[in-house]
DNA sequence: ACACTGAATTAGGTTAGACTAAAATATTAT
DNA sequence: ATAATATTTTAGTCTAACCTAATTCAGTGT
């Protein structure tokens, strides 16, 4: 007996977990303007060698329909198959970090590396439950918008800290989530998303002096933590 | 910068989806005596070539240390260290399928086939919180029972509905989770574990008459069916 | 003892996705 | 405009895990 495949599994998840990990990179790294992302910003975010992404990035797109537009010595965006693939990983991935944070009582440092690994294997029905029990819940743990099923998601405008100007006050959107140690460091701080901060000073190596409300004395943070905060403007 | 892997996810989960696949099967064909498997029986189990199979045991049995006892021409069983791999899969299924039943609302024909994908990826925190949340439990949607952390599982003394004698009451502990349309079949029938049921009559293409306590009239079902029903002496 | 049959293994091939070393191309600096 | 440098691609390998076709082996019956 010839086992056929499920034509409804393989229609939902035609992509592999490395063709899904290409995938969330292009979009990440290619931003709200879509820019093209070069071979070397991959290999880099991915942790693989230049050679190996560009295979990749021939292989993908010369399948149809493809999944990518690639140019070559010029770099790849996402085509319409690809965008949604990869927002629906983003989907996932936020969805699972606000499940196994509320539900599994997960802390904020501890969420992304297992989300990262099931966004590729949860079904659609587990996505839709888990949204369900959590009541569409709209930002991750990190801050991140939770974009809808199907959709299209938003980059949202923000900056990082480490860029933003002297004694203008910053409401913190974000924090990046990729690096555990930072995010206790940040927790540590007081530097939740929606906490608002003034930086009083910048000092020759970049590190930086932020004031919070309503607190007596100023935060010292380095220029790498500030790098891993986004904020926008205090309305 | 080189990236080396996280020494602790490789000791805990060194083994693939497909390696994981293996060990699975040979706990469950080998049963609780750890007969020696053949490698038509993994071959027809995991819908795969007999002779992938063979050039699968021949790695796996050649690798130190090793993950099964392979011996040619006759068959297969698993080393401790297979063991141990292969309980815990079953132990993250079993609780997967527990945790998809009652937290997310699947019903018990769609918990296998979710939980079967999921079972290789899960890591030992996710493992811990679903057991906690869920107050280890100690049976799944199907009646299995859920083995306890790196504890070497047990084969329960049940047989077949089909093998069980005639008008001896017998008391449902298991179903078959494998087929979903059996499962929902299995369950109109009000066939849950714990019911005692009782078989009239089998006629003579080997279907069955079975009564259940307090109705009326008997259920009839097909020899298959009754092969994916488990039960035991009615104490 | 020997032929038959079914099970298992060997031999040789494919695909996905990684790697290194070398060559080609693009960018930047003189 | 040309040379130096950085980026990208090509060429050739490797491993895991599957496949088909051909061969070998083990158990059975005469
Ligand atoms: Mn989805
Ligand atoms: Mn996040
Ligand atoms: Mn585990
Ligand atoms: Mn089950």
């Amino acid at each position: 007996m010839l086992v056929s495949p499920n034509p409804q599994k393989t229609s939902v998840h035609a992509t592999s977990e490395s063709v899904d990990d290409y995938l969330k990179a292009i979009l990440e790294l290619g931003g709200s303007e879509e820019a093209l992302v070069t071979t070397n910003a991959l290999a880099e975010r991915l942790g693989i060698r230049t050679p190996s992404v560009t295979g990749m990035l021939q292989k993908l797109s010369s399948e149809r329909p493809t999944l990518v537009h690639y140019e070559k010595h010029r770099g790849v965006r996402l085509a319409p198959a690809g965008k949604r693939r990869a927002w629906e990983l983003v989907r996932h991935h936020r969805l699972l970090e606000r499940f196994l944070h509320d539900v599994l009582k997960y802390s904020w440092d501890e969420v992304h590396e297992e989300a990262e690994r099931l966004e590729h294997f949860i079904s659609e029905r587990f996505e839709d439950r888990v949204a369900a029990i959590l009541g569409d819940p709209e930002i991750d743990p990190h801050g991140h918008v939770i974009p809808h099923k199907y959709a299209q998601g938003m980059f949202r405008n923000e900056v990082e800290l480490a860029r933003w100007p002297l004694r203008t006050p910053a409401t913190i959107t974000s924090v990046s989530d990729r690096n555990a140690a930072s995010l206790r460091e940040i927790e540590r701080l007081g530097l939740k998303p929606g906490v608002t901060v003034t930086i009083e000073d910048v000092n020759s190596s970049g590190s930086l002096c932020v004031r919070l409300p309503g607190q007596m004395d100023v935060v010292r943070m380095n220029k790498n933590l500030a790098g891993s905060i986004f904020v926008t403007a205090t309305p």
